[in-house]
Order: structure tokens, then C-alpha cells, then sequence
DNA sequence: AATTCATTTGGCAACGCTGTCAAACAATGC
DNA sequence: GCATTGTTTGACAGCGTTGCCAAATGAATT
């Protein structure tokens, strides 16, 4: 980019006004007059300028910079992720930070692991994924710091901090119902891992709906630990027993992508002999024959609405009310109505 | 960050120098004194100093900024790139610049697109990579704009830049090997799309060595446009013939898992009656039953052997000879020897 | 008409660092 | 011993922007 850019007093010099003036049009500060404005923008779209990053935080309190605190293994949640905190960023004109944490170290290390990303560089603020979201010593050094963040999809403390999420609860509800609407009457639940909350939440809504619809003999679980090796293994256990379930739902689409390996390796037809439903609409999702059923999470808008947040408050206002986007049920070839009793 | 970060001025001060000699050393300039550098060094190392990004992107050449510049549908394989150019960056303390462009739009089109790209911020150089990496227009303009870049696994006009690479023909031919080995001698290829270069390196390097090692019938082949559905869609026409083949080999492994799931449809099992292989070693090759076998492109090293090219060599003296890193095959559940004949 | 107050604009000193140039110092050759 | 060269260090002026304060302008009140 060897190209000189256009500087803002080149911009003030051909609108006959100071660089403040031009500066306070970019920032879009109050009492500036309509005549002014439209002076300085006419002369910004003529010499194509954008303001220096560099330049403006090195002068100001921003850094134009956020970052996204991660520890999740699946590149898709975690690339939907970047790249919806990425939109959002460029198009403010901020630069994205990744860091990959480790939660599973001792607690010594992880806040090490923090004070190490915290030292690194000038940051206005972070957004948090699950399971980081859980841990009470990540947000507790954050705060500590002084340090603004937005946490999507927490479980723990609601209401603590800014929060996106989704109705995981609601959203298991709706997979209940639909099941149940094909006349499913023997459910299989694949639980996730302990530290990932949301997992929890997923679990409760379907049981609570499938309580509520008359269900008596409450569904066979087994805990597959959010992958794929873990989701075939909990397919078996709850597959090779005397009453297997006629519909089996996996609280992430790793999981459930598993459990269409053991129903296979059972001599399980899906969806004629096996319902299986998914939850994340994650890429896994369209790599596995029969398309799986599940739950669409917007990750993408979640991230960015999680920037947003960040960016388009002023540091003091960061509203505690989660902000609470749309899930959708995908109905696609892994389930269908249940086959008549043999 | 409120948290007062220490200063060149501050560290200066402490070892009792002037703040340029501070700035030499965290520069590694040639010319000091071992003496000095250890007082500065310490000085740093007690202050916990970490130079401010901002103020040296303002004051000199560098905007410590690279840029990655991708089309490329897979999350898994962006996120790798991502992964390991951001690694590279950050421990250089350089921010990474994700860009997404659109190769199928109209050359007017993607120009915009590229120029838009240039114009939003400085950049100390941009990582390509496929199919961006084989559109002359991209090249051109980049070029034009005198803006350094590294390409990753390019096809077209080898040495015209910086590359980082592996040998896909000499990967492709080790397949071929391996699968002669375990006694087939009826294949199926399937193709990517012809934007992506690699898929034909990949092929000629499949169909050279089954040469060499005798065999007369080519194989058949099958284009799947490197999409699980386009697998699927190849598979069944190289399955549903009257002598299918017993082993087939995709030009990635997401056709791979598509390859599988025709073969499941046709009644038949991998690997005891069909081998397959894929490339690639994505997330893919992991979330299919049995686990695929394939050739592991070491992705994320080379998006930071990429980034390390472009910040560890002056302006003018990045090198034109390819960097090649090494694939390896692994070999997984998905292939084994051939039946006996029927 | 004079006074007060709010709105709109400008001047200028930072921000933390690097590039340029020059000064101080040491080593070498005659 | 003095000029010459090379090495090591420091002074200082920006880089392009924002924050703070003051000045100019206009409107409203007495």
C-alpha cells in the first residue's frame, strides 16, 4: 500500500475548514452544522480518504481493536464466530484479536493465560465464547481489569454481564414437539460435557416439554461429550438396549452425526427406524447422509450482534438486558414419522 | 485496558538511555553495545513493556497489519489458514485482516472488490489463497497497486510469486501407490472444479504413478465441484456401472464423504467392498464412519510459513523459490485390500 | 442596546514511536 | 600525533489524529 493516502488536512484544506472540523464530521459529534457536514463529506468522497487507524488510536482513548476469547475444538462454531465478529468489526473500522485459551489448565495457568492476553496489546473490549463464558475466574480477572465484555450464550450468572444468546430452552421445546408430533413416544437424549452449560439448558427444555405433552417414562440419556467419537458411543448405549428409543436427540450436530454412525452400525435405517435430531445447524450438518435434522443457531449474528454491543455503547453503558436472537427449526431428512409397532 | 501501559520514555528512563536506543534494541538494530541492550532489556522485562502498536505504525513504515485474502466455501480449511496466519501474526505483534471476495463475480466486479479491500486500510502484505491464488486479474491488480503477497498452493504462473506449497502430485502418486499396493486395479477419480488448480496437479499425479506401476484402463472419473453433495453425485455415476471400480480417490475429502455415502446407497461397505480416499485431512475426515483415509495438508503451517515469508524479509528480497512443506498419508478405515474376485 | 447563554468552529498540544542527522567515542593507518 | 574511518549513542522533528480550551457567531433575554 504504497499509494499515499489522503490525510485529513488535505481534506480540510479543499473544504476551506480545520482538521477539527473534519474530524468532528467523521466522529459525528454533536453541533456541527448541516452546511459544514456536508462540505467536508463531499470533500472526504473526493479524495476517497478513510481516517488512519494507527493515527487515531494513538490520539484517542480507543484502539480500535476487539477480540474474541475462545476454547472451542470445532473449527465451524469457532470459524462462524470469527467471521461474524469480523463483519461487524471492519465494518466500524476495527481490527479482530483471536486468542485461543486453554480452560481445561489449573486455574494458576488460565489466569496466566489471561494476564498474558491482557498484556499483549491495547483492546476495547472482548467477546467471550462458551465454556469461557462458565468460568467464574475468566470473568472475574476481566472485571478486575476493568476490562469491557460481552458473553454469548452464558449459562452461568445471567444478567452479570452484557449477554447474546439464544432460547436454548425454547428451542429443545420445539424439537420435543415436533417428535412427538410424529408420534414418537421413546426418546434417547445425548448430553455434552459438564463445563458447557448450554448443553444443560438444551436437556431441561426438551424433558420439560415432553413432560408437559404426557410423556411418562422420561428419556434413556447418555452423555457423548459434545463429538463425534463421543456421540457413536452414546448411540450405541442407548441403541443396544431392549426398548431402544424410536427418536434420539444430541444436544450439538457432532453428536448427532455420531449416533447416525452407531444407527448404521445397528442396522438402523434413519429416519425410517431412527429419528435423529441434531442441535447448532453446524457444517456437519450438510456432511452426513441423511441431511440432519436440528437447530439453526445463528452464530454468525450472534457474534456480531456481540461486537456491536460492544462498539456502539459508550463505555458505562453496556445494557445488562441479554439481547435475545432467533433460533430455527431445520427439519431435514433425519427424522420422520415413527413406524408403526412390530 | 485502562491499565496504564508502560512507556518507551519510561523504559529509557529506568535504564538510563535515551528513548532511541530503547527503540533500537526492541528493533534488534545492528550497532549495540552488548552492554546496553542488557540494561534495556532488563529495564523492559521490569517494566513488563510491550511497545504500543499504534505510535509505531503512525511513526514508521510498517502498519503491522497482514491481510488474508480468501473464497473459499469450507470453513475448516479458512479456518486453518486463519488458525496459523494469526498465530504467525500475533507473535510478531501484528494484527491479521480477514477478507472475504467473490471470484465468480464479473472481473469488473472482483476489481471493485480488490480495490475496496486496498483502499480500507494499510496492509504489509496479503496471503491468497486458493482459487484466489490462479485468477490473473487478482494478481494483476495487486501487483499494480505494488503490493506484496505470498500464495498458498497456486497453480498457475509457479514462481511468479512467493508460494507456499506441498507437492500434491507426488501426494496423489503415493495414493495411487498405496492402493496398488493393497491389490485394486479398477479406480474412480473424482475431480474438483476447474478453478481450483490443485484438483488437476492432484489427478495428473493419481493417473501418472497407476501408469507407471502398469495399469492400462485408466480410471474412470467424475467431476464433484469439491462438495459433499458433488461427491455423492460422482460416486453413484462411477458406482452404477457394470464393472465399478473397487477403490476411488477424491480430490478432497469432503467429495470423499460424499463417495461414502453413494457407496452405502449402493449397498456397498468401506472399506471391505469399495476403498476410498480423500485429501486433505479436513474436520470432514473425522465426522465420517469409518474414518476417512487421506493425505494431511498441513494447512495451518502453511498460512504461518505464509505470514513469516512476507514479515521476515525486507521489501524487496522475499524469495521466489517455493517454500514446500510435507503431506503425509494417513491411512484410516476407509480403504483396505481388494476382495478376491467374484 | 447591552447582557447572557448556547451553538458552532478553530488552534494547538499531546499520543508513543521511528527516521534522519549529528555528536561522541574507539580503532586504524601514516 | 593527527587525520581517517567505523561504531555506538542521542536529539529532535514529525507521523495523522483527538482532547481540551478558547474564540467567534447567533439567539434569547433584559
Amino acid at each position: 500500500m504504497t499509494k499515499s493516502r489522503a490525510t485529513m488536512t488535505q481534506v480540510a484544506r479543499l473544504a476551506g475548514v480545520s482538521i477539527k472540523s473534519v474530524s468532528r464530521v467523521i466522529n459525528r459529534e454533536a453541533h456541527i452544522s448541516p452546511r459544514l457536514r456536508e462540505r467536508v463529506e463531499a470533500a472526504i468522497a473526493e479524495l476517497n480518504y478513510t481516517p488512519d487507524t494507527a493515527a487515531r488510536s494513538l490520539a484517542g482513548a480507543r484502539a480500535f481493536v476487539v477480540g474474541v476469547l475462545f476454547d472451542n475444538p470445532s473449527p465451524n462454531y469457532t470459524m462462524n464466530i470469527v467471521g461474524g465478529a469480523h463483519e461487524a468489526c471492519s465494518a466500524q473500522g476495527y481490527h479482530l484479536r483471536i486468542d485461543n485459551l486453554d480452560s481445561t489448565e489449573q486455574d494458576r495457568a488460565l489466569a496466566d493465560q489471561l494476564e498474558a492476553v491482557l498484556s499483549h496489546g491495547r483492546c476495547d473490549g472482548f467477546v467471550l465464547t462458551p465454556p469461557l463464558t462458565d468460568i467464574p475466574l475468566v470473568l472475574d480477572t476481566l472485571e478486575r481489569h476493568d476490562v469491557r465484555f460481552v458473553r454469548i450464550a452464558p449459562v452461568l450468572a445471567p444478567g452479570r454481564t452484557p449477554t447474546v444468546q439464544i432460547d436454548d430452552f425454547a428451542a429443545a421445546g420445539a424439537v420435543a414437539q415436533c417428535l412427538w408430533g410424529m408420534g414418537h413416544r421413546h426418546f434417547g437424549f445425548v448430553g455434552g460435557p459438564p463445563s458447557h452449560g448450554a448443553a444443560g439448558t438444551r436437556r431441561a427444555g426438551f424433558f420439560s416439554r415432553l413432560k408437559a405433552l404426557g410423556l411418562e417414562a422420561m428419556p434413556s440419556e447418555a452423555s457423548g461429550d459434545f463429538s463425534f467419537d463421543g456421540g457413536i458411543a452414546a448411540g450405541f448405549a442407548l441403541l443396544r438396549t431392549a426398548t431402544p428409543p424410536t427418536a434420539i436427540f444430541a444436544a450439538n450436530d457432532d453428536m448427532a452425526a455420531g449416533v447416525m454412525v452407531a444407527a448404521a452400525q445397528c442396522g438402523l435405517a434413519v429416519p425410517r427406524d431412527l429419528s435423529v435430531f441434531g442441535f447448532d445447524d453446524s457444517w456437519v450438518a450438510l456432511s452426513v447422509w441423511p441431511y440432519l435434522s436440528t437447530v439453526h443457531q445463528p452464530i454468525r449474528a450472534m457474534a456480531s450482534a456481540a461486537v456491536s454491543l460492544l462498539l456502539d455503547h459508550p463505555r458505562e453503558a453496556l445494557a445488562l438486558e441479554p439481547v435475545t436472537l432467533d433460533w430455527t427449526l431445520i427439519e431435514r431428512g433425519s427424522h420422520g414419522p415413527v413406524r408403526p409397532e412390530r
